[in-house]
RNA sequence: GCGGGUGUGGCGGAAUGGUAGACGCCGGGGACUUAAAAUCCCCUGAGCUUUGCUCGUGCGGGUUCGAGUCCCGCCACCCGCACCA
């Protein structure tokens, strides 16, 4: 090798193209090796990948490298989230449509990932919006609807009146349509919704098995279903009605000194032609749902003058109408227990109310007054004849076995987990396969008319879903009487796309969604890789569709993703101006205008940062998500021309651990840059005339074998990155021999998954056959991981005073005597009594005075 | 409010209860060069009375021969959920 510089800008693409068309990275269903599904959550074609991407895909793709290398056959596959609603604005905006915008950004980012390097089989490359796919998805959601998975009903939505659509939740933002501005309603429409509740129990229990997932996302998930136990029961009203309430504290109902319903509740609505209630009502609506304003919040009721009668003493409890009782959960009504409930307890405070102790620490202390909140905690039961001496667990048992028995209510268990509402009354998503019929209702569209294929002649000049009011789109035939009908202009959800993407990438037969042999083979994913944003919704969705589409029998898989790592953003510190503009109001208090500057408008001097147009320095803000608001992003297609991908790589992996924010910095990617070079002279001194054994050199190179080896298969990139400096380091200041080579050799390796480019250049200049993308991962000898001499630390009363090295596996009695006869030993002990001495083979001595 | 996480040099971070700060970045000094770039070498937690000593892993206690690590009690920041009965 002569070159005195790697030069990426040749390399990258050469071994790109001989990865493409070697078909190195295509994987091969047929083969007898072991398989390794490694996945990253594929991205939603928003124009350009960002460093949050690159950072994703590397750890992916250094898994699916080292996997092969171990002699895996690894699926590694690539595509696209393409349906969305940023392409129906861009629509909107830009006069594009949308499948259009679409493409062309997948395109763009295909060759960004490409410039890459990653070890993705393109071979299986798919967008949601293929009509390919998302007509295998038209005919998965029939399979559900046959299996009774998916039913319609009358549900509440937000609606923007000005863009005569649908919003979400997250769409709303202080009770305005986030693009509009307008005042949202709340509406009734019918929409479609699949049984996720079906399945809570199974997604609940399934979360246990779920070891190589992160806690946090587990209980997450846990607490998103919700589930609790408790007891159903009607209370008797004074107006002759039922009230259903659900309490998960029956054992607390000798406390129970009101009742309280929802604003929404029929009850309420039933009162809500006086105008003191209808008023009340409005007021209960109008509350914030802030943390901070529910915080703060004041208990509100309004006494209905309706009382309630209790099942065992019968006493006539106030019913009131109540601002924190949710119409949503439960039966939108609860009894109020104000002495083992904080709320309740607010609200009798406020409303003067009885409080009644029922449960105590000790059957002693039953008339221990009450202090100034709820004592919800475990205790026994007082003041409540027939479980008065019982546990909190058994009164409960026994208050539910009487209910039952009297027949007035029964054990229950009550989920927060809502139905999957799927309908987006939008154009670019998966048209539901549904066609209304007026004489049969609601009618699945036959198999052999999939898929139901998107409109290509729309127009978004008007607000609302262009596939309302295309001229004949909708206009149809019902399957079963051959009249006229119209079709579902509702389209799927986007979350039912990525649903199930993971098993199409597995198996891709044409006239099926996938074939039931082939996800034998390859589900679960061994590691699925993406942000923490999708640990609930996109993953509990999968995780429901793999179920659903199991226990309908498509295959056997329950649980996609046996492994979930959820890693960290790419942060950056940002930079501003801030100049005070004239305040006409207060001098003191000047106006501020602020403004920010990109990277590329910046020039680091030391810790300083100074704008290049104006020389003067700009204020460095705090290191934070890149984004476009805070001008702090760094386009990764810029890093590549001036670093190449390798360097790019190789600080993805470097110093940050995975899973925590990554910092980036423009002296980070120059010492990537510079290590790139600095291995690639290293390379350049493999010396085949070199003779002789350097055993310490030999020795670190079968250590980091073996090191980096685990620390990948950790998805500590970052300790893998570590270890290769060291040997890199020791191995440049050895003298030539054979084992320098063999370090050299073994460093190919090693780099090979992280940086693929420089090691395919350095392997291929080495006069070695084939790819080192090919090439297995090097074997250690297990004889040479052991040391033999140790450094042994020499304590005196828990304190470091001086290291010996001793051979390994040395005797106590040696070490003791070797710590004893050190100097600065002798002097720390200064003539004091030796009382103890504690010998750690291979390790220290501490010395007891 | 509930749940979870994090806290170690100027910075990112290492460290099965056993030598705290591996490795990288920044910074300082030097070599090479006419010069620069590139490269290489050395130093780089703080303090002190500098053969060495003392202090030091958010704060306060404890267990231990020995604690960044284990236990108890706090503080700060970050994330998620939330009037869920």
């Amino acid at each position: 090798m002569t070159d005195t510089r790697f030069d990426p800008s040749q390399a990258d693409g050469r071994w790109q193209r001989a990865w493409e068309e070697g078909g190195t990275f295509t994987a091969d269903s047929n083969s007898e090796k072991p398989k390794s599904y490694i996945l990253e959550m594929f991205p939603y074609p928003s124009g350009r990948i960002h460093m949050g991407h690159v950072r994703n895909y590397t750890m992916g793709d250094v898994l699916a490298r080292y996997k092969k290398m171990r002699g895996f056959e690894v699926l590694h596959p690539m595509g696209w989230d393409a349906f969305g609603m940023p392409a129906e604005n861009a629509a909107m905006e830009k006069k594009v449509h949308p499948g259009a915008w679409t493409r062309s950004n997948i395109e763009g980012m295909k060759a960004q990932l490409k410039r890459i390097g990653f070890a993705l089989d393109w071979t299986r490359e798919f967008a949601t919006c293929d009509p390919d796919y998302y007509g295998h998805e038209q005919a998965l959601f029939l399979d559900m609807y046959e299996a009774g998975l998916v039913y319609r009903r009358s549900s509440e939505v937000n609606w923007d009146p000005v863009d005569m659509t649908v919003l979400a939740n997250e769409q709303v933002i202080d009770g305005k349509g986030w693009r509009s501005g307008a005042e949202v309603e709340k509406r009734k429409l019918d929409q479609w919704f699949l049984k996720i509740t079906d399945f809570a129990e199974d997604l609940l229990d399934g979360l246990g098995e779920l070891e190589d997932w992160p806690d946090k996302v587990r209980l997450m998930q846990e607490n998103w279903i919700g589930k609790s136990t408790g007891l159903e029961f009607a209370f008797d009203l004074s107006n002759g009605e039922k009230l259903p309430v659900y309490t998960t504290r029956p054992d607390t109902i000798f406390g129970a000194s009101f009742c309280a319903i929802a604003a929404d509740h029929p009850i309420a609505q039933g009162l809500a032609d006086k105008p003191e209630v209808s008023a009340f009502i409005e007021e209960c609506k109008r509350g914030g749902t802030t943390a901070a304003e529910l915080e703060t919040a004041e208990k509100l009721g309004f006494d209905t003058g309706i009382t309630a009668r209790h099942p065992f003493t019968g006493a006539a409890m106030p019913v009131f109408i109540a601002n924190f009782v949710l119409m949503d959960y439960g039966t939108g009504a609860v009894m109020g227990v104000p002495g083992h409930d904080q709320r309740d307890f607010e609200f009798a405070t406020k409303y003067d109310l009885p409080i009644t102790r029922v449960v105590a620490r000790d059957i002693s202390e039953a008339d221990a007054p009450m202090g100034d909140e709820a004592e919800a905690g475990d205790g026994v039961i007082v003041n409540s004849e027939f479980l008065d001496g019982k546990s909190v667990e058994e009164a409960k048992a026994d208050v539910i076995a009487r209910a039952e028995g009297g027949g007035w209510g029964e054990g229950t268990t009550v989920w927060r987990l809502r139905d999957w509402g799927i309908s987006r009354q939008r154009y670019w998503g998966t048209p539901i396969p549904i066609i209304h019929s007026p004489d049969h209702g609601p009618v699945p569209v036959p198999r052999d008319q999939l898929p139901v294929e998107l409109p290509e002649d729309i127009d978004f000049d008007e607000p609302g879903n262009p596939l309302e009011r295309h001229p004949t789109w909708k206009h149809t035939t019902c399957p079963i009487s051959g009249k006229p009908a119209l079709r579902e202009t509702d389209t799927l959800d986007t979350f039912a796309n990525s649903s199930w993407y993971f098993l199409r990438f597995a198996s891709q037969p044409a006239d099926a969604p996938f074939d039931p042999e082939e996800i034998a083979k390859w589900l679960p994913v061994q590691h699925y890789i993406g942000g923490v944003e999708h640990a609930i919704l996109h993953l509990l969705y999968a995780r429901f569709w793999t179920r659903a589409l199991a226990h309908i029998g498509k295959f056997d898989v329950k649980e996609p993703f046996a492994a979930l790592f959820t890693q960290g953003m790419v942060t950056h510190e940002n930079y501003f101006r801030a100049t005070p503009i004239k305040n006409v109001e207060r001098i003191d208090q000047p106006i501020m205008k602020l403004e920010r500057f990109s990277p590329d408008e910046i020039e680091k001097v030391g810790d300083k940062a100074i704008l290049k147009k104006d020389g003067k320095p700009v204020d460095i803000g705090r290191v934070l998500k890149m984004s476009k608001s805070m001008r702090n992003v760094v386009d990764p297609d810029n890093i590549i021309d001036q670093y190449g991908a390798d360097a790019v790589r190789w600080f993805m992996l470097s110093d940050s651990p995975p899973e925590r924010d990554l910092p980036w910095s423009q002296d980070g990617i120059e010492g990537c840059g510079r290590f790139v070079q600095r291995l690639w002279r290293l390379f350049g001194e493999l010396d085949p005339g070199a003779g002789g054994e350097d055993k310490a050199l030999a020795r670190k190179a079968h250590q980091a074998i073996v090191a980096v080896a685990e620390d990948i298969e950790a998805l500590s990139f970052n300790k893998a990155v570590a270890r290769i400096y060291e040997l890199t380091g020791a191995t440049e200041k050895a003298a030539p021999s054979e084992s320098r080579n063999f370090a050299i050799t073994t460093l190919m390796h090693l780099v090979s998954p992280m940086m693929p480019h420089l090691a395919e250049e350095v392997w291929s200049r080495a006069g070695q056959d084939g790819l080192v993308a090919d090439a297995p991962w090097p074997t250690h000898d297990p004889a040479m991981l052991v040391e033999d001499e140790v450094t042994i630390a020499i304590q005196h009363k828990g304190k470091l005073r001086d290291t010996i090295t001793a051979p390994k596996g040395a005797a106590k009695e040696d070490l003791e005597a070797l710590a004893l006869a050190s100097e600065k030993v002798q002097r720390s002990l200064d003539g004091a009594e030796v009382r103890k001495v504690i010998v750690v083979p291979d390790r220290l001595v501490n010395i007891v005075t």
